[in-house]
DNA sequence: GTGACAGGTAGGAGATTTCCTACCTATAGT
DNA sequence: ACTATAGGTAGGAAATCTCCTACCTGTCAC
């Protein structure tokens, strides 16, 4: 049948406002929208921690730029960094992303019946709720 | 004169150019930086398909702004719509997230040694470069 | 001390994102 | 055919992101 009244929409059901201040899980999948960011925190995961320099090699950019780029990954809680002697080792702090697995977690099963080719699954759990 | 002849820098190691046309991979991070998209992703796992309309009542914004949103999932491949006499159902397309998970995979170790207080083995692996 | 080096901050240009209002297309019902 | 509904596109304002050059701070070597 039809829905059971009209759309009232914004009045019943929690309407979702775009908070002025960023949730941290916000800064996380912002930090990892960014190709240079990813790469970052594979190069901290592979080659361990290592200086600014070190790291900035792998990139086509200005010092400063990648400088910001590693302050976004400190602030969504990815990196850190240790002062040795003049120089700063950063170190890849993989916690956050633990938050993301979770958030991925209870899509899992969807993509699961899909790579399988078990589309039947996927509508029977779709249709469960109609 | 700020030539950077000093720096064997980006020689001889891989240098990462962020290409103009973004990979695939790159849509499904943008579109999950968005707590409205990561939101409308939630909504179509726990409800299933559903028209637009009864989507966006769970947001505070002008229609048109939600429709961008839906194109940004559309054209990660995170959602497929279906026309429905003259709605259109979308539905969750959870495969790109697979890709995320596999991403996120090699990381694992990290966090799980974190969570369990495991330092040392942490260190273990960072030093484990040579 | 002076100078070189590691890496950050300041401020700004240009591109992109995110939202808006106005308008368009397609379908359903009368 | 006419009107209402569902939802998209067009174009633009404001915010944000990404990069740059110029400059500053802290540390090592002399």
């Amino acid at each position: 049948m039809n829905t059971t009244h009209t759309e009232r929409a914004d009045a019943d059901p929690p309407v979702m406002r775009v908070s002025a201040v960023q949730q941290p899980e916000d800064r996380v999948f912002a930090a990892l929208a960014s190709p240079v960011r990813r790469e970052v925190l594979r190069l901290l995961r592979v080659q361990g921690p290592q200086p600014v320099a070190e790291l900035a090699a792998h990139f086509a950019m200005a010092r400063p730029s990648f400088s910001e780029h590693l302050k976004v990954l400190r602030e969504a809680g990815l990196a850190s960094e240790t002062k040795v002697g003049r120089q700063r080792l950063y170190q890849l702090e993989a916690v956050p992303l633990h938050e993301v697995q979770e958030w991925l977690g209870p899509f899992e099963q969807f993509w699961r019946a899909k790579l399988a080719g078990l589309s039947a699954l996927l509508d029977s759990l779709e249709d469960d709720e109609s």
